[in-house]
Order: C-alpha cells, then sequence, then structure tokens
DNA sequence: TAGATTGTTAATCGATTAACAATC
DNA sequence: TAGATTGTTAATCGATTAACAATC
C-alpha cells in the first residue's frame, strides 16, 4: 500500500499544533477544540480539522481532543517521539547560541557535535562540545549517522559546507546562513535568515 | 487610487529574490534572466516574472533584467532603502547573537537598543549597547520611534513582553521564542523558533 | 435529551503553470 | 535578422472555507 502523499504545507503546520497544545497542557488543560486551538494559533478550526484528518481520527464529536493524545499523535506523525542527533557547522555568535539551546531537548533534538574552521576556535569547548575541524565534518558525520544539521556559516562558505553535509548523509538543515542552498532531491532544507524575516515585514510599514 | 493588495505569499518571495540578486552582483554579474533567478532559488521563472510584474516592469524582451536596476526596484518596493532601527529583546545567548549579528547592516536593519530583566545584565555591555531594563520598553521604545523588535525572551515571558512592544507602537516582531503570540490586527509576526524548522523536516525523514 | 463538536463533502477561493504575442 | 526573454492571459492545480450529517 502506498503512503498517501500529505502536501507540505499540512506537514509544516503541525508543529505549530504541537506547541500549542503542550502550551496548554502545561496549563492543565485536559481537553481543546479545533475552535480554540484555531484562536490560539491563528488558524481557522475548519483548516485544523482537515489538516488532522488527513492522518486519522484523534477527536470526539461534542467534546473535541484530548489534548495528551493528541500531542502523542502528532509526536509519532512527525517522528520526534525519538531523540534526533544534530551537527551544529559555524561557531560564530549564532552557532554558540544554537550549540547551547536549552529548548531542543524536549522537541525530539539533541545537538551533538559541534564544528569550526578556525584554528583559534578548534579543540576548544563550546557548551558541552569539543570543537571539531570543518575539514572533518565527513567523516565525523558519517560515522555518526547524524541526518540532521544546522548551518551558522558565513554566507561564502555555505554551499561548499553543504556540499560536504550532503555527502555525509545529512538529509536535513536548518540554515542560518543569508544564501539559498543547492541541496539534491531527498534533503531538505528550512532557512531561518534573520534579515529575510524583517523584510518580509518592512513592506507593510509605513 | 486604491493601492493594489498584493498576496502576502508574493511579498515574501521578494526578499529572497533580492538576496539572491545581490549575491549575483557580488560574483560580477550585470544581467540575470527568471529562468536564471529561478535556478538559483529554486523558485520557476514563471513565478517570478508573475511576482515582479505586480510591481512594475522591470525586464527587457531578449536580455532579461539589469541586475543593480532590479535591486533598486526590490529595496524601494520593501523599503529598506532606508535604515530601520530594531530593538532586542532578551540577552540570552540569542539575543546576544542577534545584538553583535553583522548581517543587518547592509540590508536595511540597525539594532538600536537592547533589554534584559536580570539585574545582573542591567547595565552591562552587550556588542555596542548598554544593556536595558525590560520594564523601561515602553517609555524607551515609544520615544525613540522603533518599530521593529526581535524578541528572544524565555516562552513564558513572551506574550506580556509582546503586548508591552505593541502598546510602545512596534509593527514588527521577529519572533524567537517557541510560542503563538497574539497581536492586534497592523502588527505582523515572523516566527523563528528553531525546533519548528526542525520538525518539520523530520517527517520526511525515515 | 440538548448542546457541542467532529470528520468530510462540496463550493469557493487563490496560487501556479503553460503558452505566446510582443519586442529587445 | 534570428534568438531570447519578457509581461500577461487563460488553464490548471491546489488550498481554504462553509456547511452539515453523525455522534459524543
Amino acid at each position: 500500500m502506498i503512503k498517501q502523499d500529505i502536501p507540505d504545507i499540512i506537514v509544516s503546520r503541525l508543529p505549530i499544533y504541537l506547541r500549542a497544545l503542550r502550551h496548554m497542557q502545561a496549563l492543565g488543560k485536559l481537553t481543546t477544540s479545533s475552535q480554540e486551538l484555531g484562536a490560539t494559533v491563528g488558524i481557522s478550526a475548519a483548516q485544523i480539522r482537515k489538516d488532522l484528518s488527513q492522518f486519522g481520527e484523534f477527536g470526539k464529536q461534542g467534546t473535541g481532543y484530548d489534548i495528551a493524545f493528541l500531542i502523542d499523535q502528532l509526536r509519532e506523525i512527525l517522528k520526534i517521539q525519538r531523540v534526533w542527533n544534530v551537527a551544529v557547522i559555524g561557531m560564530g555568535d549564532m552557532g554558540h547560541a544554537l550549540s547551547r539551546y536549552q529548548g531542543f531537548s524536549d522537541r525530539g533534538f539533541r545537538v551533538m557535535m559541534v564544528f569550526d574552521n578556525d584554528p583559534a576556535k578548534i579543540g576548544g569547548q563550546v557548551g558541552n562540545f569539543v570543537v571539531q575541524d570543518t575539514k572533518d565534518i565527513v567523516a565525523a558525520i558519517q560515522s555518526s549517522g547524524i541526518k540532521l544539521a544546522m548551518l551558522c556559516v558565513p554566507a561564502g562558505a555555505a554551499q561548499e559546507v553543504t556540499n560536504m553535509l550532503v555527502t555525509a548523509g545529512v538529509k536535513a538543515i536548518l540554515n542560518y546562513a543569508p544564501i539559498s542552498l543547492n541541496v539534491p532531491a531527498g534533503v531538505r532544507v528550512q532557512y531561518l535568515d534573520p534579515s529575510i524575516g524583517l523584510q518580509r515585514m518592512t513592506y507593510y510599514l509605513d
């Protein structure tokens, strides 16, 4: 049986739902409705029901969704019930911040190794990690089986490092470098360039 | 005459085009085509032409687009020919990194003030800035006329700080906190939670 | 039971693509 | 001129919304 193809735009909303559900759970709530969840995340109730219905029937008429159950289901769908090891490349301020970020541990991720090409940084400590030489990326990542990387190198180095990551078997890159990356089919990139984020809003300002 | 309403999804692609054009310019190229630009950013040539045509006629049949000219036009459309002052709230690792980020200066932004609520940090120096007390946000931002803020506080403080920013007249928030924010109409938010970025890709991994 | 809310269908709305006359 | 590429139109494709029977 062929697994049904879910539109990427639907998949991309699931982490938002999950984050809001965990927030509700932390507040002590036990159940919610598509109406309430939608108001929280700024998405219509109909769309939330439609999105979730792609993956199964998680609610009950009249009462809505059990929060703990829906959290479990979403974590399974997103494959974050396991813990994913991640590599961080580039130990500037941004890479440094991500290497020490406390927000990954309960959301499915763990930084496992960090890299830089600056001899002054290689061998030094960042957070709990010893900085490895960028030229060793392929060997180190390949043998560790890491599939996720966060890219925090300057724009001029980003494509070259990306090529190394792809060679090493990385399948998903969180890109902080201000450049569009070229990757083969089967490798995913999410872009988090802060300037792009700001430039998407200035259009609407006076 | 009423200004035509441009879909947000089109506006959100313009900064991507601009970034790629500046990269081409740095490589010494003088002109490009929708074909070439599309290949660079992973968007179809037809879509790029359609997007640009919302704002004017910037190309020439047969030869394509003058890169310097198109850069100018996009900067004007996005209103980033001026420099926007930005406030950074929360001097953890992430706020610290953004306060010192070198990538804003040639893309329309300048960090102007930074805040934290930790007495141990208030009055201290981060990058070129003296850390101000978060409780002074409204007065400080209001009198400075700042319209943009980057939010790097913990999830538990994010909505409260957002309310202060809105009161202070901030119209656009780049949110690094892992929570959906509630803002009134006329205030924009871009979300850059790193865990969400990763969770949008794990679905596709084995 | 009565009220609430789901999952789903059909209708609507919006975005993308294909194609091509215009023209550099 | 011949080849290339734009801006735009119409066709296609996909996503969102409205509505409601089912049912808790």
